[in-house]
DNA sequence: ATTAGCAACTTGAAGCTTCAACTTCAAGAA
DNA sequence: TTCTTGAAGTTGAAGCTTCAAGTTGCTAAT
């Protein structure tokens, strides 16, 4: 199975780069590499051609729906996304084109809202099932219980690490921050 | 720390949409996807600003610089970087107005030869260090010798179910048999 | 010796994300 | 009050990826 990668990148010699990494992390970079370049791309594209929206979308819509009165103001979206708060404005738009969300301003400062719609939330439903037969398919099949626990082990970890410092747009930190601190 | 995720996404209950995935694995699952979106957006995000290319570009001029000649060909390139041929194609595009890449059409049938340069090498040298500085800083330091264990394996899993069936582009479930047969 | 079919690309358009700049609103300082 | 600052969004342009539709060069039938 990892013949390819061992043919197709041989050993350093002389002559050849370093390898940056030893030998236990460089297996281990390129296995989370290959996985996560290649379940997202697989996740989405499946998503897209059988329900019309990409993974991105889906989770908000899915956020949404978990919320009482189904709507949420978008910096706290962008955080529960993973996403900036620009990328996160770009989205609501398409899904208001669709018809699935719609804007609705708040009540404090510049707040605005995104509301999951009643067609959104039909949509949503229609492709759950669809999305997670797949993630099941794809991943849950495939691992042993205890792997699931490694899974969640280490990615937990590594969120840790990378939470407090993502830079998703300028403001992610702040907006972070603050959610943690009224949530605790 | 997850106290956020705990209050922006509350339990569901009747009158919200169920929740597809058993608590365990929909725990894993929240955690995965927090990874495999903000581990490449900051990994990338830092080689962009501190080299000045993507993080797919990188993985394609490190791939180059570890085949004799620094050279391969854009199929098998596409195998080893996860990517689809069109995408290769155009990124080889982009390297090669940059100058640290050139095409170099191969013998048989149609076969174009992607080849580092000696300032694309230069480059690469440079930019090697930076980024794999925030690769151990971000994974690796923050995991034990288990964990990183631990999520070779389980990533390894993973791609085993990936790898086949994935469709980088039409091309590539016949590109990877190719190249599997080849290697073995 | 044609021709059909496939493999290995290339290309242009459409769609998404990022980035930087800009707007608006709310508080607190002066 | 007026000024300043910062938070929350929006927007347009630039850059990347994907998708579909070409090319072009083998190879295997007919």
């Amino acid at each position: 199975m990892n013949n390819l990668k061992r043919q197709l990148i041989p050993e350093p010699d002389s002559t050849r780069p370093p390898r940056w990494l030893n030998n236990h992390e460089w297996s281990a970079w390129l296995h989370l590499l290959a996985t996560f370049t290649l379940l997202p791309a697989a996740i989405d594209s499946q998503l897209q051609r059988e329900a019309g929206m990409s993974h991105f979308e889906f989770g908000v819509m899915a956020a949404l729906s978990r919320q009482p009165g189904r709507r949420l103001q978008l910096k706290d979206l962008a955080v529960v996304a993973n996403g900036s708060l620009s990328r996160l404005s770009h989205v609501i738009s398409r899904l208001e084109r669709r018809g699935w969300v719609r804007r609705v301003s708040g009540t404090k400062g510049r707040a605005t809202n995104a509301e999951l719609t009643d067609k959104g939330y039909r949509k949503l439903m229609e492709a759950g099932p669809v999305h997670f037969r797949e993630v099941r398919r794809l991943v849950f099949d495939v691992l042993t219980p205890q792997e699931v626990k490694d899974l969640r082990r280490v990615t937990g970890r590594l969120n840790a690490g990378l939470i407090p410092e993502t830079n998703l747009g300028p403001l992610a930190r702040r907006v972070r921050a603050g959610a943690l601190r009224q949530s605790s």
